[in-house]
This record gives C-alpha cells, structure tokens and sequence, in this order.
DNA sequence: CTGAAAGCGCTTACAG
DNA sequence: CTGAAAGCGCTTACAG
C-alpha cells in the first residue's frame, strides 16, 4: 500500500542531501550531523515521508516480525478452528507480547503445505504451535538456522531446546485424578490422531496409570477434523466396549460435545452413568447442558511464553519477563459433578 | 529470515532458462512451455528454493498481508491490554479469517504514532478496532487509498463506507433494560475517556433513555488505562452523589472488577444494594466474588466481519461469507441476580 | 560528517 | 514461448 508515496530520494533531494544522509537519519547508523538531521526530518514531514519496511526488509534481511504458525490441521484447514478456543486467544497473547517489544505478529499458513503461501519464510522467527512428528517445518527452520519456538514438542525430538513445555503428563495425571475422585472407576481416553505431543504423550501417560492400577487400557482415536461427528463415533465405540466406562477423558471439545450429546441420545446419564472430562476449554462447553469440565490450558500464558522465547533470540539483550502458566487448572463443571449426596 | 537461500537466479542458471522464466513459472504470469516449467520446478525443488515474498512485496506493491490496528490505549501501551479479553479473541478470528483466503495477518502498532514502528505500512489494508475521534491514522488511510474497515465508527465521521457496525445503542438499551428488571431504579453509568465510538455512543443512548424516563444522569468518566485503581474512584464518586444509584452500567471491565471491589470495601452489598453489569466480558468478572454481568460484545464474530469487510476490497472476486455477530448478548451473573424470593 | 554507487531478489514491459 | 535489462526503495561499505 502506499507505495505512491514519495521516498527516501525526495527526501534527500528536498533536504539537499544524499540518500545516504536520509537512511542514516531514520535508521540511527552512521553519524548525522544534527542541524543536517532536522534539515531531512523536516523536509521528510513535508513530505510526509516514512521509510518503507519492505525495502528495507529486502536490504538487510530484517521485517521486524514474528510468524505464528498453527499446526497440523490448522494451517490445512482453518475453516475447522471454532472461534472461541484455544488458539484466537493463544495467538492474541503472542502478538500483544510482541508489540509490546517493537515486533509485529504475523498469522501465517504452513510454508511447507506445496503451492500455499510461503509469507512466513519472510518472517524474522517462527511460532509453532504445535509440531507434528518429524515436522518438515522444523526441520526447515533449523536448516536455515531461522530462530524458533515450539508450543509442545515433536514427539520424535523430545529434547529440543526451544520448547515451551506444555505439560501433559502432569495434566492427565489431574484430570484421572479428578475424574476418580468425581467417582469413575474405569476410564476411557477418547484421544486425537494428529501426531502431537499433546495427543501422544497423554495417550502414554494414560496408560501408564491405567496398568499402574491394573485398570483396562480403553483409548478411542478420533479424527480431530470428524468434529463432533467424530465425537459420536467414539461415543459409540466406548459403548460398545465389554466393560462399559463410567468415565472418559476426551482431549479436544469438538468431540467431547459430539460424545456427551451422544451419550445422552443413548440414554445414559452424565455425569452419574459416565462422567466426562474435556482436555481445553471452549465456549461450546459451557452453554449447553450438561455444562463439560474442562482443563483450562491457559492459551494466553503460552502464547506468551512462545513469542518472549523467540523475541530473546531475536534480541538477545531484551528484558522479558512473562508469567508462567499455571498449567491445566481443571474447570469443574456438571460433568463431574459428584451425585447429590 | 533464511535470505541466505538460494535465488531465482540459482534456478534460472541450475534450468538452463532466465530468470523471467522462473518468475513467470512460479507467479502464474506470462505463459511458459509446460516442459520447461517441469525443468525449472525440478531445478527450484532441487536447490530447495521459493519466492522471496519481501522482494516481490517490494515489486509489486503487495505483500499477501492485513493489518490489524488495535486503538487508542493499545497501540501505546500495549502492556495494559488484558489477557483474557477482546482484543485477543478479536485477532485471533480476523487472522483465521485472513488465512482460510490466503492471507496472513500482522498485529501492528499504530504507525500514526511519532517514532514508532511503522509496519503498519507496509500492510495491503489494514483494520483499525477502534477508530478515535478525527483519527490520524483513519485520515492516512483515505489519503493514501489503502483500503480499511474500521470498527466501530469515527465519531466525527459516522457514515463512513467501511465501518464495522456495533450496535452501540442496542446494546445500551439491553444493558439498562436488564438492570431495570433487576429491581434498579436509579441507574448510573461510568464509561472512559477515548474518544471512541463505543464510549461516545454508550452515553449518548444512556442520557436519552434517563430523560425519557425523568430519571437523573448519573455519569462517571473513568480512564482507561486507570484500571482497576480508576473504577474504585468511580466507585467513590458514585457514593458521594446525593442520590445513590442503585444499579451502574460500567463499560470496560478492569472499572468494573476495581468499582465492585470498592462497592464492598464501603459496605455495600452488590447486587442487593448496587446491581452492576459490566459493558465488555472478560475472565475476571467470572471468578472473583460476586461474579459480574457481562455483555459479550462478541469479539470473534466483529473480527471476522472486520477482516471479510477488507478483503472483499482486497480481492473483490472473493467469496466471503461470515455470520453476523448476535450484539450485545448479556451474560447473568450475581451482580444483577434478582434477590431470592 | 557526507555522498556516489552497488545490490538485496524479484517483476515486467519490451524485443525477439 | 524466452531473455536482457531496468527498477521497486532501501542499506552499506567505501572514498572523500
């Protein structure tokens, strides 16, 4: 936009001097002289000139910006982010940090999805939330030694150093606890298919509790992008199960809406028959009834913590300081909710 | 990021052909020999090579990218904004909005300000949430033709073609309509200082309606960025009227959590004494004590009109249909709860 | 302290 | 259908 605009060459010919001069003035390099610095700033105003981000972007390799990237099914398939959830508000957070440090944030597409734009290569770092398994994008981004960090880490590469640790084993490990102590005995994981941390190191950690107590394992994959269609499925599949559960941990709320709605179709009860908990909170879980309790994942703390990690590579003599997430608070609903005495 | 790649030139020499023929291949223009096109996408594949997009953005005017302006406070103290509230939730669905047709979106900061960043500019349009009065930034834009949507309207300039309607007055008769049936009688309301549509707008409605009705106009300009230390002051302004008021309408919600902690602190019960709804939901009107009323202004579907509203100009063949946001839809809590029996 | 000039990687008339 | 060349607006050694 605004590229009819004059430049830093009318600038400099209106002040009588060179382009040099004009660069050096707006940019801080260089020694300017400081009469001849007000001579080019006035002119400049007359002109209503302003450096062109771009141009100089090209020049030294250098925008000022951050890419988000959102990932796996996101970058695909945007349609299918509901609006109220996870990761609006991650992303928000993210670029309000940024813009507090002089950076601004830029939403991308996946640059490694063939003949999509590839607008985040031209970014300075990347936010990816969240990786998948040997992800293409972070093995581009370390090629090109372009700074970077992970929200969740690539399962295969556990020990990356710049991941923004989103603490699953401990959050499913509250959650079994409180779907015990709401008064479940056999719980299923309905769990997702992309191949993220949050959806592989919940299923590791399920199981391991499930053989810790000698309880069955009972995991149900669900598509992320079925939607609460695929939430049904599993419902159905939970209930076709020998052993029926009486409680289910359900990662994302697409499906624990599509299961709790099916559940109640079939003609049980939630939370006495089967209690249900939802592993990130959204808005479509709180209005309908029953209301689903729900981890709270805190998307604002870790888009937070995201960008700070990149701005500090970006600017290493940055002061940033953000708060750490308190990670996965449970949102007790009536889901939960222990039977009236 | 990653400038030290390989070049359109590198795929030229590596084809065999110019570099005409590779841009030409890549962007769609000119026609080129689907042979050769084979040839030069090998050799691009091979040397892991992809557009520039600075380089073109500074060629053609255009860089795939809208820009989201977030006024008044924000833009200069980004510090202030919280959480949990609009403005994350606004972004983060205008960005998918721009992702699901191509474009990514870039959280700037308002360039109009003196030694700031100036990113801004080099955004193919950009969306201003919320305008001020006689806004400089709003004059850039016409001045320089860069397409915009604003949200929320110039209060100077209110017939603007590209303002994102929101329903201001609707949503203050909703407001007052509801305290009314929460048993307040003499209703005051504490709005802020930027000159913005939504304050502007809000008070103008509010005065109509207490003249209609003979009742006194009891209102309290708090600023902004006061926070919660601004609404405490409200609330001491409020209690040293001759005529205590017994319901407040109160916009933002920092005013409101301080003005309700406050309300307490001198001994009143709220909503037994005092109702209060809050103009704009956030977290922290639903976890402390009591929980306060809240309209939700809908961010994410105000979003999406904004960013459709600029690519429609953006890419007029377009296809963009988003839902119409439902204004204004108040959520009940304790503050305006109707007495028990 | 100031300026002339090369070049960042691409696009686009224009000529063939 | 293909290529040589100018130029988008800036930055940065380098020479003065």
């Amino acid at each position: 936009m605004a590229r009819q605009r004059s430049t830093i060459r009318d600038v400099a010919r209106r002040a009588g001097v060179s382009v040099t001069t004009v660069s050096h003035t707006f940019s801080g390099n260089g020694v300017v002289n400081p009469a001849t610095q007000a001579r080019v700033r006035a002119a400049a105003a007359e002109l209503g000139y302003h450096p062109d981000v771009v141009a100089s972007g090209l020049r030294r390799s250098r925008l000022g910006v951050v890419g988000l990237v959102l990932r796996p099914a996101v970058g695909e398939h945007p349609e299918h982010v509901s609006d109220v959830d996870y990761f609006p508000r991650f992303a928000g957070a993210a670029a309000l940090t940024c813009l507090e440090h002089g950076y601004a944030l830029m939403l991308v597409a996946d640059p490694t999805v063939p003949g999509g734009p590839v607008t985040a290569y031209a970014c300075d770092g990347i936010v990816v939330t969240d990786p998948v398994a040997d992800d293409p994008l972070v093995a581009y981004l370390r090629s090109s030694r372009t700074p970077y960090t992970l929200v969740g880490a690539d399962v295969n590469d556990p020990d990356d150093p710049w991941v923004v640790d989103i603490a699953t084993p401990e959050i499913t490990d509250r959650v079994l606890d409180h779907l015990t102590e709401a008064g479940a005995t056999r719980v299923a994981l309905v769990t997702g298919c992309d191949p993220i941390e949050w959806n592989a190191a919940t299923e590791q950690r399920y199981r391991e509790r499930m053989r810790e107590s000698g309880a069955p394992e009972l995991v149900v994959h669900a598509l992320e992008l079925g939607g609460g269609e695929a939430g049904m499925q599993a419902a159905d599949d939970l209930l076709a199960l020998p052993d029926r559960p009486d409680g289910v941990y359900c990662q994302t709320s697409d499906h624990a809406r599509g299961l709790v709605d099916r559940l109640l179709e079939r003609g049980l009860r939630v939370p006495d028959d089967i209690r249900v908990v939802c592993g990130s909170d959204a808005d479509r879980l709180r209005a309908t009834e029953p209301s689903i309790t729900a981890v709270d994942l805190q998307p604002e703390a870790l888009g937070r913590q995201a960008a700070a990690g990149l701005l500090r590579q970006l600017e290493p003599g940055l002061d940033l300081t953000v708060p750490d997430p308190q990670h996965g608070r449970i949102i007790e609903r009536r889901s939960t909710a222990r039977r009236a005495v």
